[in-house]
Formats: C-alpha cells, sequence, structure tokens
RNA sequence: GGAGGGGUACCAAAGCGGUCAAAUGGGGCGGGCUGUAAACCCGUUGACUUCGGUCUUCGAAGGUUCGAAUCCUUCCCCCUCCA
C-alpha cells in the first residue's frame, strides 16, 4: 500500500475510499493535487475542521499538493448534509471576511519551503459565479439522476423527516461535485477529501468527472470524531474551540487538549499530533496526564508556535500545580475608582460577559477567589495590601478562569 | 384552495385566569470527590438590587379583566391531513 495511505489509516483518519487500490498506485505514481471544502460561515475553523486539516499536512508530508477551497460559492448555498434547517444566508463582505479568517489557518499548518508544495487558495465562487444556468442544465444537469439525489443521505434524512429542503439546497450536490470537476480540470485535482458526511458529494463529482472528462478522480473520507463522552469534538466552557487566536487565545486552546478525556487521548495523539506513530507507541504507557500535555503541547504547537506552547505549559503548572501568584495570567488593568467599589463591581469590569446576578450568585457558592483566598462577601472591597509585592492580585473565576489584576 | 395542530427561557418539553420568573429533562455554571480526566453527589441557571424588593420575559401588536403564558381580535411563522 502507498505509504501515504498507510499512515492515513494508522493515525485513524480512514474511513472510505472510492477506489483504494487505483489510488494507492496513483500515489506511489506522481505527486497528485488533492483538495479539501471548508466551510467559510464563521470567521475561523474550529477543532471540528482540524482533522482535515490534518489530512492536508499528511499528504503534503508525502510529497503531494493541498489544495484549499474556501467556498465563497457553496457557502452561499449552504450544505444541507447534516443540517435539519435551512441555513442562514451570509453577506458577500462576510464571507470574503471569513475566507481571509480562515486562509490564516492554513498557512499555518501547511507552511512548506517546497514551491511545489505550497498549498493552493481556491474560492469556488470564481467560477460557480460565471456558470449559465442553461448551459449549465443541459451539460452537468444531464448526468444527475433525481432518482440517485434522492437516495443521498443529505436528502434522504430531509425527507424522510419531512423537513423542507429548497431546491437551492437540493443543488448543493451537484455545485460541489461541479468544484471537482472544475478543480480536475484546471488544477489537475485527482482526490477529493472530506468528512463521512460528504461520502455523497465527493462520489457524485467523481462521477461527474468520470463522464464528462473520462478522467478517473477519487474521493476519501474520514470517520466522524465522536469524544469517548459520546458528545461531539470541540466544544467546551467556552463555546467553539476556535482555530484562529483572535477568537481563541493559545493558553485556552492549550487547555482544551489539556482537558482531553482520558479514554480519547492516544486517539487523539495520533489524529493530531506530528509525532511518529513509533514515539507515541512507546510514550503510550507514560502517566495519562503527561501524555495530556504532550498533546497539548504538540497540538499548541502546530498552531500558535512553540513560544505559545510553552508560555502555556508554564502558565498551567503555574495556576494549577503551585497555585502561585500566576505572572504569565492574563493581566487587566483596574483604576481605582473601580477598586474602591465592591468585588462585584470590580469583577463586572473584568468579565463584562458575566451578569452582575451571577456574579453574586458565584460569590455564594464559593466561586470567587482573591489571591487564592475564597470571598465571601458580597459586598467585600478590595483590600490595597492584596497587591502583594508584585503589584498585583490574582482574582480566580471558578477554578479554571484567572486574571491578574493590575492597578 | 379546504380542515386541523402548534410557536414557552440555551435546547427539549409542561403549564392553559391569580399560589408563574414559569414544572421536568438535557446542557451550562459553581461547589464536593479527584488527576485541570471520567463517573458520582450537592447547589444554581432573566436582569438590577440599599437583599425589603423593583423591572423586563412565554411568536408580534392590540383588547377583555382587579389580575393573562393562560381568554378575545388581527397579523407573522412552522407543521399535519385533504384537494
Amino acid at each position: 500500500m502507498n505509504n501515504f495511505l498507510k499512515e492515513f489509516k494508522e493515525r485513524g483518519y480512514y474511513y472510505q475510499c472510492t477506489n483504494e487500490i487505483e489510488l494507492s498506485n496513483l500515489l506511489n505514481k506522481e505527486s497528485t493535487n488533492a483538495y479539501i471544502g471548508f466551510d467559510s460561515t464563521a470567521p475561523s475553523l474550529h477543532v471540528g475542521s482540524l482533522l482535515q486539516i490534518m489530512c492536508l499536512r499528511l499528504l503534503q508530508k508525502y510529497g503531494h499538493r493541498p489544495i484549499v477551497l474556501l467556498g465563497g460559492g457553496t457557502t452561499r448555498i449552504g450544505d444541507p448534509s447534516g443540517k435539519e434547517e435551512t441555513r442562514k444566508i451570509l453577506s458577500e463582505k462576510q464571507i470574503e471576511n471569513n475566507i481571509n479568517n480562515i486562509k490564516k489557518v492554513f498557512k499555518i499548518f501547511l507552511k512548506t519551503n517546497n514551491s511545489k508544495l505550497k498549498p493552493i487558495f481556491v474560492n469556488n465562487y470564481k467560477w460557480l459565479s460565471k456558470l449559465n444556468y442553461i448551459d449549465f442544465l443541459r451539460d452537468i444537469g444531464k448526468h444527475f439522476t433525481i432518482n440517485k439525489m434522492l437516495t443521498f443521505d443529505s436528502v434522504k434524512l430531509r425527507l424522510e423527516r419531512e423537513q423542507s429542503l429548497s431546491y437551492m439546497e437540493f443543488n448543493y450536490m451537484i455545485l460541489q461535485a461541479y468544484d471537482f470537476f472544475e478543480l480536475n480540470k484546471s488544477n489537475k485535482c485527482n482526490l477529493q477529501i472530506g468528512g463521512s458526511d460528504q461520502w455523497g458529494n465527493i462520489v457524485n463529482g467523481v462521477e461527474l468527472i468520470k463522464r464528462e472528462s473520462g478522467n478517473q478522480a477519487f474521493g476519501l473520507t474520514t470517520p466522524l470524531i465522536t469524544l469517548a463522552s459520546g458528545t461531539k469534538m470541540g466544544k467546551t466552557e467556552k463555546g467553539a474551540v476556535w482555530l484562529n487566536k483572535e477568537m481563541l487565545s493559545p493558553y485556552d486552546y492549550w487547555q482544551f487538549w489539556r482537558n482531553t478525556d482520558d479514554r480519547d487521548v492516544l486517539k487523539f495523539l495520533k489524529m493530531f499530533t506530528d509525532l511518529s506513530l513509533d514515539k507515541i507507541d512507546k510514550e503510550k504507557n507514560k502517566d495519562i496526564n503527561e501524555l495530556k500535555i504532550l498533546l497539548a503541547n504538540n497540538a499548541t504547537e502546530m498552531l500558535h508556535g512553540i513560544k505559545e506552547a510553552e508560555k502555556s505549559e508554564k502558565l498551567a503548572i503555574n495556576t494549577f500545580k503551585e497555585n502561585s501568584t500566576g505572572e504569565n495570567l492574563p493581566g487587566i488593568k483596574v483604576n481605582n475608582d473601580i477598586l474602591s467599589k465592591n468585588i462585584v463591581e470590580l469583577i463586572s469590569f473584568v468579565k463584562k460577559d458575566i451578569s452582575k446576578s451571577e456574579i453574586r450568585r458565584l460569590i455564594k457558592s464559593n466561586g470567587i477567589k482573591l489571591n487564592n483566598e475564597t470571598v465571601l462577601d458580597e459586598k467585600y472591597i478590595i483590600d490595597p495590601n492584596l497587591f502583594s509585592d508584585k503589584g498585583f492580585i490574582k482574582l480566580s473565576i471558578g477554578k479554571k478562569k484567572h486574571f491578574k489584576i493590575t492597578n
């Protein structure tokens, strides 16, 4: 078997392939271009897309070139796969903006010095927007039978549940198939990778290419990752685990991995780090918390760089192990005016997304600490002596959120 | 086009004239246990508060009433069945 496919499987990325043997041959024979399409409905991707990104990375490692399709065209339509309701339609500006932000992350993950392997960014709006309806129906539409389209899960499920599916959404799969066809033509792209929910869309593309141009193209899908706890991956107390650092700090990203369920740690090490499988195998009997740190460090380093990873680890040791005052915590400057008010006002200023009622509740349930001392009275006013010799106060909200209050 | 059912807090879902800031479950948050895990247990989950209360919520707007999520009118949206 081809080495790329071998590692692809060993790392747990593999779910289905349209023609594994032929694909293996192709990948052995030549450097191939492969694409994955990403949703541009949000200003950042989240860890839910990370597996796909890792696929592109792996591909690159084996000398193939990744194509990243950021769907300005299809985002305008909305993929019905896995959706129960019609998606909100975004404005062009928003999509444009989202695409630019999402690109940043790919530039990090797919960085390379080899100019032949640099990722190609494409936006399907470029070709989809130019399609002529009549021509499209005649040239492309003729290859699709409604009979078959109705059997695809994305459509079938909606119909079975008697949820409405608009004609617009119904066309999504054709457009995605067309994307693949277009990329095959213009960028010699022979492979599309996607999550298992994309199978139908991908197969359509493979078939369209075959019929329209006679080329053989391939589809490869990754499994849906479910956590040991049965929930979907990628949610924390703060909501989605975004990849862009403007939306989730490196430290919080590190924490996300650090808090992985025991049962998922080995799986994640294989999926989301560059550590060799041999190395992972050697390490696997280590203390589970050591492994989580290993995971957190590697995952964070890959996205935010080694400095941020180290900083995050240090900060974590600081806050959790040594229970120290926490030099590196996110600092917030507070003026005397607010300091002279009570603790509720202070916290309200520091974290404006929680209400005062909630702060009062937190105090009642012993959730607020100043320099590791529980605050018992909601009317408590900061004692200036708390600013220790270091010149700041450590404010803790719950066990995991800490801030450095400076004057 | 005709006949019915429905829109309740983050989600699901009760309530059907006052005792409703709204049962219950999930999720979230806080605490306990622990390993920053899982499981489990407890508390909490509209906002503001001088902790006495006050203000704003049950698709939208009006109305009846001392009093409405609950009744009436109009409008908007969703679903089911028939044509």
